[in-house]
This record gives structure tokens, sequence and C-alpha cells, in this order.
DNA sequence: GATGAATGAGTTTTCATTCAT
DNA sequence: AATGAATGAAAACTCATTCAT
């Protein structure tokens, strides 16, 4: 008995969520030339024929990703404020990613630091400016955070930018097992918004 | 008439360290396998062929740049305390790395996130351990800066290792022209271990 | 609908084969250097890249092909036994390999002249001890021959020796079209250990 | 002080000398493809630049060795009628080549047997045909031999022929070092022609 | 005459992409 | 929809040949 039109769709989602799953993966770890699509067909336990059903080409299901990870990122951005307590509570809830957000900062981080990657991806990067996504959203929470005392004085767009940077950089270290780097503690890499020990 | 045995030494060492240093400024940016030969033939302009006359292969040449970055890395360490000026402000210099000790730390971040590296650079990575080189480098450091008022107080080993981790992570960031990053300054960075606006 | 997997087994199978005879006859003749994978690929009449499907070097294949070759030698001398009639008739089989078995000698022949071969070859051919193989193999054949007055007195295993290498020298002579050389008759041949015209 | 003219020619002709015996070493165990220039070079304890004083490319050294080859085979089989002693005997001297003649049997071998020489090369080889230097030059003997008893009946230039043919075989053996061949002894090779032991 | 660094054409090898089933 | 064999273009690597000294 065949499958239905909404079984087949049903099938088609699956695969494609775990197509991109593991690109995210692997894209995250190796980046673009660095990744083979048998090592993503392998992680999402598929051929590597099929991966061509769902994506024209590897560039396209790395471009997708990265359109994923800005979005993931805007949602996160737009987040901070509906999360509860004060101001330096709000950015310590940022400072703890879970895994997946630290993928799609290691993603975006690959498209940052080389040029093999598709014109589109880096048009993509472009034009999602920290300067809108992250600086103008956390503008008023830094504001808020001076005035109450809890963050270090100055011109808080470039705090945030400063701050945001050093978040970012942590993210795609990758911290690897080999404990080679130490992740610092949250209070640790807020000290540079606070000022405060 | 030929060339006599030192004028030819002196080419070498030239033509090699052309090589070397293309291939840093390369690989640094793009990865062992984001990086073609003929990129670093061109960056060092020569032709491809030459660059086996030199090195054996692409992965040799590779190794050769880790090899040079511990190295590097090393001394860095062991200078740290020659530095004029208190604790804090032998630190501030540690901050302030030069061009080429930028590439260094990327190249040796490209090793720790990339599982494309051949196996003698994981080696050499792992046998160059943080705790040796950096860590028990500057203890005794931040041990007279805590004792000074200078450093936050808390397990200095610790300090150390975050403090670097973020070191690391920021030179790896390979802060690009768009202007989406923000390299904080000196004073910044150094909040995390001062605690201190 | 995807092949089942007999079926990919026996396209593999095949394929597989296709290769090792195309191999076979163009390393027989040209040696390892002398032979360019594209030669393999168009007697196979395949593509180059399908060749890495298959085996993962070059070497690789050349080895797989000594490793066969020495199997067969193994073969055929055991089975000398097996064939009808006196010691004399069952070497007048010997000296009539078909054009496989000549293909063979010839590459191991390769192998003994050629240093240019992978160590991995070396050490097989020289496991394979005509001692073992051979001589070993052949000398109650001979024994009972010289009994018999059929094959000419004097040491056994020397004799066999003499005998089997000039078999290899002019399996490996590959007589060629132009007539420059003439491939004795097998009496004549056998002349050598018969001592008898 | 500079060399005169006459100096100058004898150093020439020793260079030239050195490469030849270099090139017929190397390329005789090889074969051309299989030989590296800087192998000759190596062998002849020259540069690989100076190679090109004296050839102008590696065919053309390939070449002149076959030529001289063939002169000397010529000339070997001219001598054997000088040689003294029963046709028998000029025989038994003929299948006690020098280590030289041996490496020029080798060389003709791989003109032979590899598609890879020059044309030239193949030219030479066919022009110099088995025909008149061997058989015609040895039928007479041979004819002589069969007269007194000492040479098995039969069409004398078929036994020339095919007596040849395991000669070049034997020849081109290159007894290894292994022993795994062992080179019969005169008298067990003149077998084949006197049919006696 | 002599050297060895330098080049580039040709070969091996890799891998994204296509295709028959 | 799904598979994995097959292809070919591009990358790594080799080596005969040239060239500045």
């Amino acid at each position: 008995m065949p499958l239905n039109e909404e079984q087949l769709q049903q099938i088609r989602d699956e695969r494609r969520d775990q197509i991109l799953k593991a690109g995210l993966k692997v894209f995250a770890r190796r980046g673009l030339v660095g990744t083979k699509l048998s090592m993503i067909a392998t992680e999402a336990r598929i051929s590597q024929g099929l991966l061509y059903h769902y994506f024209k080409s590897k560039d396209e299901l790395f471009i997708t990703l990265i359109e994923q990870a800005l979005q993931e990122l805007k949602n996160e951005m737009q987040n901070v404020y509906k999360l509860p307590g004060s101001p330096l509570e709000k950015l310590r809830n940022l400072v703890q990613f879970d895994d997946e957000g630290q993928l799609y900062f290691m993603l975006i981080h690959q498209v940052r630091t080389s040029d093999e990657v598709p014109e589109k991806a880096k048009e993509l990067i472009k034009q999602y400016s920290m300067e809108t996504y992250v600086i103008d959203q956390l503008e008023l929470l830094f504001i808020e955070g001076q005035e109450l005392g809890e963050l270090a004085s100055g011109d808080p767009r470039k705090l945030i930018s400063c701050f945001f940077t050093v978040l970012s950089a942590l993210m795609t270290l990758n911290i690897s097992e080999d404990g080679a780097y130490q992740m610092p503690e949250a209070d640790l890499i807020l000290r540079i918004v606070t000022g405060r020990p």
C-alpha cells in the first residue's frame, strides 16, 4: 500500500531535518571545504545520493544552515528582554548558550573567517549586521543596567560590541576535550561589562 | 660559474622563509583543507613545483608551521617576566600581540578545531600543554599581582586558564574588516583578571 | 528503487575483476611506473575516478595483483602432481603456461627487477621463496624422473632451480610480435632437464 | 690558467663516458620511465644540469645507449669465430657474458618490452634484426658443429634462434641477490643445442 | 664547463555531483 | 524516495628541462 501524500510529506520533513542537523554538526566543526558530503551523509545515516533530493548542492545546504543560524541568533536576541530578572541576570542567561546555539555560532564564524564560502553566505552575514541584530537590541538593556549600577559605565554601544565579540570568540573555540582551554564561568565573562569581581 | 655554498644556502633560507611566511598567512586564515597550494605559491611568488623542493608535502609544510607556532608561544611566555613594569603592566603587553603572533594563534586554533589535520600536528599540540607552557609560566606573576592587589583574588591557576582562553579566542577571531566584531581594548580584557573597571 | 545487496555485490565483483584483469595486462607489460592509471582505466573501460572506489591507490592495486600472482603460482605448482602421465609429461605441461599465467610471471618479474615497487610487494615476493613453493614441490617429481631415466642425473634441487630459472626467463620475455625472439618448443626446453635431444 | 682545447676535450670525453656508464647501469635495471635523471646524475656523480651539456634529453641519452648496445652485440657476434676451440667451445664463450654485456642485453630488453621508449629506439632495434646480426653470423658455426656431432641435429637457423632466445632471457633476468633464481651453468644451457647431458 | 634552484606539463588522487536501478 | 556506482573537474604531487650564476 503506497503512502499517502501526508505521510510522504512527513518523511520528507524528517529527512530534511536529519540532513540539516547533520550538516550543522559537521560544517560547524570542519567548515565548508573541510566537510565532505560523505561525512554529512554518514552523520545523517542516509546515502550520499539522497542529499541531492533535498538540496541542490553542498553550497545550498550550507547557505540554508546559515539562514537558520541567523534566524536563531535574531530570536535569541529578541528574547533577552522576555527573560526574567535584572539586566545583569538577563545577560547571564545569554552567556549560557545551549549546544545547538554554539554550533550556530561556529557556523557563522566559519563564514567570517573563510573565503571559500559561497558569495550568498557572505552577503547574508553582511546583511545581518551586528549593529542591527545585537547592538540595537541590547542598547536599552545596557543603559538600564548602567543606571542601576550593575554595569560599568562608558559608551554602551561599544561595551555591547566588545562583550559580544568576546562571547562570539568563546563560542567558536569549541572547547576541546583535552582540557587545553578552560571555558570561563559566566560571572568571569560578565566582569567585562560589570567591571567588578 | 656555479654559486658557492654560502650563496646557495642564503637563497635556500630566503626561499624557505618566503614559503613559511606565505603558508602561515594562508593556513592561519583558511585552514589546512581550505588552503590550496596554488594560493601559497602565489602568495610566496614562486611556482607550485618549487614548494616541493623545500617541503615534502602540504602536510609537512603545515606541521613545520605548527612547530614554529608552538616555539613562538613558548618564547612569548618565557619573555613575560623580562618585560618592564608591574605584573598587570606585563600582562597588558601580552594582550597586545603582534600580527605574526596572531597568525600563529590562529594556526594553533586550526589544529584544535579541525579533525582534518595530520596526526603529527595533533600530537605536537597535545604535547604542548597549556598547563606547562602557559599556566606554570604565569603562576608566580599572578600570585604577585594578587598580593599587590592588582589582580582579582581566587585560584590563580584557574584565573590564568580562563584569561588565556579568552585571549586565545579573541586572537582566533581574526577580526575582519567589515567591523562586525570589535576587538576590545586591552583594559577591557584585563578586567577579567583585575575585576575592576 | 535501489538495487539489492546481491545485485550490488555482483556489480562490485565484476568491476573489481575488470580492473584487476586490466591492471594485470598493463602492469605486466609496462611495469609499475610505466603504467599510467589512465591506461588501466581505458583498458578496463571505466573512468579513472572509479579505480579509487575499488583500490586505495595505484600501489594497492599493484600489490593485490602480486598477491594473486603468487597464489596462482602456488596453485600451479601444487597441481603438477595431479596432471596425468610420467614425470616428464607432467613437466611438459608446466612448460605450456596459459596467457594469464605468463602475465603473472611477468608481473613477478617486474617486482624482482625494479626498485620502484612498493616495499610491501618486495616483502611478498621475498616471503614467497622459490625454495618452498617451487623446489620443495617438484623435488619428488624430479627424483622419480631420474629413477625412471627420463631426467638427467645430478642434484635434483639444483636442476629444478636452473630449469625454473630458464622457464621464468622465457616467460618474462614476452615474446613480441616482431619475431625477434623465437619461443623454443617445449621439447627443446625440456632438454635442459633430460639432457637428450 | 685556462685549460687548453685538448684538455677540455679530454674532460668532455670523460664526462660523457661517465654519464653513459651511469645511464647504462640505471636504465638497464629500471627502464626508461623508471629512471629519473637525478638517479643517473647521482650515479655519475655530476649535477643534473650538466647532463644537458652532453645530451639534449633523457631520450637522446637512452637512444645513444641503445646504439652502443647494438654495436656491442654486433661485435660480440663477429668475434665468435675468432675465439679458439671447437664450435661448442666457441659457443660456451658466448654464454659467459661479462657484466657490461649483460647490462646491454637488459637495455635492449627494455626497449622490446616497453612501449614508452622513443620511436627512434624502436626503429633501431627493428633494424638490428636478430636474423642478420645473430642467425646469419652463427649459421656456419652451427652447421660445422652439427657435422662434428657436437650439436644436435635439426634446422640450424631455428636452433640458433631458440638458443639465443634462452640466452637473452637469462641475461635479462638480472639474477637478484636473494637467490630466488639460480643462473644455470654454461653446460646446462648448452644442453639445448647439444642435446646431451 | 658546472651547479642546483626554478618552472610547468603531466600524473595521481580526491570528491561533488549525476545516474541507472 | 532511496541507493551507491560512476563520472569528471580540480587539487596534490613528480620530474624532465631550463636558466641565472
